[in-house]
DNA sequence: ATGAAAGCGCTAACAC
DNA sequence: GTGTTAGCGCTTTCAT
């Protein structure tokens, strides 16, 4: 089932048919109907590959996650879905599932079939993500690669509230649960170590950790050979499973303990108690790497852009709450 | 960058460097090497676009699920991608995040770029699904269209069990939480309210609710409109959801109420108490559908397939106990 | 073992 | 407004 086909059942030449395809507009009324008509009849659909070959152009874009299963990402990938949608672009979704070496092979064979590509939070070295970069358009989120355009969701000045809000309610002594090496982990260790430092209180830090429900009933076991009074998490996964593993091993939280996670992912709001936590822009970090992606399409330069930004806010509800007395006293 | 670039630098001809890259051994060893030399130099890879359109198959499979952000099926995910790529396949994965038509839309989109589709509960109606696999292999995932081959997990004997585990344990009045119509409701429901007659369990059904945490905290609500003792909900995402509404309103679980979810997705060892839950073979049924695939693709008969059941089992852990004691004894 | 040539299905100048 | 003619980059007979 081919244009041929169509344009011969129309009395009409292939270019026509390709053109009530393409430019509707370009073609008389009368014209448009039988083509219509005969590609109806014959159940015809334009072949999306040829059509990428000739044109040069696929329509497609591709995002690569560390994580499909991960509700921070999911969030990520429904707004780029959407966004790109509106764009007039389908969206392939790959998840590595394995080694930064997989994700690399997975983010070139990808490469070929769309026009440009979105690596949320990639784990492969700078050194292949330049390579790419020369290749096909692409476009970070949450990580940092000098010439490469990327979108970033900033947790600093919201993990400053967050260890100022557990300082003011007498935490002394707080222990952080590192996620895996990267932008990430980086701004929100930083941030806490500073703040750490300003206000006189004592850090010990754990991980890192797979950000994993997983990991974090393993790191739960970690803090309790601590003497710290409060947690902060890598991610609200890491932070739940400490919770879980909390409540198992008879510690209340916040009485006993308190907890700050990040993202403000769905979980955060059904755990008992609610998770306390660092709202990332998770939606508006998708869109707003669209947006720049499709910029770089229409020819703007890739190089010469400074990572876009998107603030945090610190969450509170219910999972940190004044310091255990002992020690609030101390 | 094209393979008569590459052809012209190693002074061989373009179909010589298209048999390195496809038939290695037809080629000598010498010419080989130059033309892979030549091919690193100029840095070039075929471009898959051409080669799908020359070839007639371009090593794809698609797979669109119902929602990206559910756990359960990003396990589905995971393993069709891991079975996927074993096989050579690479998977692109899409989520209409919205009503049924945008489904077959995409579903259309998608076909034309790979071989085969994969569709996890699908929500379109029966007639497009037809249409569909009238055009391109097609594999549903827990959904049942006669003439489409499926693969289905089938929660019926471990409903059962988990029904005659709440009477055992007195409960005599029982609510189901409805999800969306479909395949998993259907047979969950079935086996709830068969049993419950059978048992003499009073049965009482809300919904459907949206296959969600937000939906699970409106269904506590209903829930405690009526007397019952112990709730079936959908999936381990509503039950959930229940349970933290449930806490915020003073009840606890298992001792005031029990709870039953199905799945066993990765929330329900995380959440307080742990989840009794039916564990349905998420892993096996991705890397099923995906075999049940490649076979069509080999030139199996889609039609003559009967579906591949995969059975489910009750996982026992701690939202479920004896029934209050006023309730018991009644 | 290698090259020449004919497409895969579609689009895009360019004529008319 | 429509048809003719070249390709897009690759694979694959068919010769040699």
């Amino acid at each position: 089932m081919t244009i041929r086909d169509v344009a011969a059942r129309a009395g009409v030449s292939p270019a026509t048919v390709s053109r009530v395809f393409t430019q509707p507009h370009a073609v008389a009324g009368a014209t448009r109907q039988r083509v219509l008509a005969a590609a109806e009849e014959l159940r015809y659909m334009p072949n999306p590959v040829a059509r990428s070959l000739a044109r040069g152009r696929s329509g497609n874009l591709g995002l690569i996650v560390s994580d499909i299963a991960s509700p921070f990402q999911a969030e990520v990938i429904k707004a780029v879905q959407r966004q790109a949608r509106y764009d007039g672009y389908a969206l392939f979704v790959a998840d590595p599932d394995e080694a930064a070496r997989d994700e690399a092979r997975i983010a070139v064979a990808m490469a070929g079939q769309v026009e440009g590509l979105l690596l949320s939070r990639p784990s492969m070295a700078d050194e292949r993500l330049h390579d790419l970069a020369t290749h096909t358009p692409v476009v970070l989120i949450n990580r940092e690669v000098d010439g490469i355009p990327a979108v970033l969701t900033d947790p600093t000045d919201a993990t400053v509230h967050a260890v100022e809000h557990l300082h003011a309610l007498g935490h002394r002594e707080v222990v952080y649960l590192a996620g895996p090496a990267g932008y990430s982990n980086e701004m929100r260790l930083c941030a806490v170590r500073a703040t750490c430092r300003r206000l006189g209180v004592e850090l010990a830090e754990r991980g890192p950790f797979e950000p994993t429900l997983a990991s974090g009933v393993r790191a739960a076991d970690l803090v309790l050979g601590t003497s710290a009074t409060a947690i902060v998490a890598f991610n609200d996964e890491i932070a739940v499973g400490v919770l879980g593993r909390l409540a198992d091993r008879g510690r209340s939280v916040p009485e006993d303990i308190s907890l700050v996670g990040f993202g403000d992912t769905s979980l955060a709001e059904v755990v008992t108690p609610k998770l306390t936590t660092v709202r990332l822009q998770k939606s508006a970090a998708g869109i707003a790497a669209v947006h720049l992606l499709l910029d770089i399409l229409r020819g703007g330069d890739p190089g010469e852009r400074t990572p876009v930004t998107l603030p945090a806010e610190l969450v509170v509800r219910a999972s940190v709450g004044p310091a255990a007395a002992g020690v609030a006293v101390a």
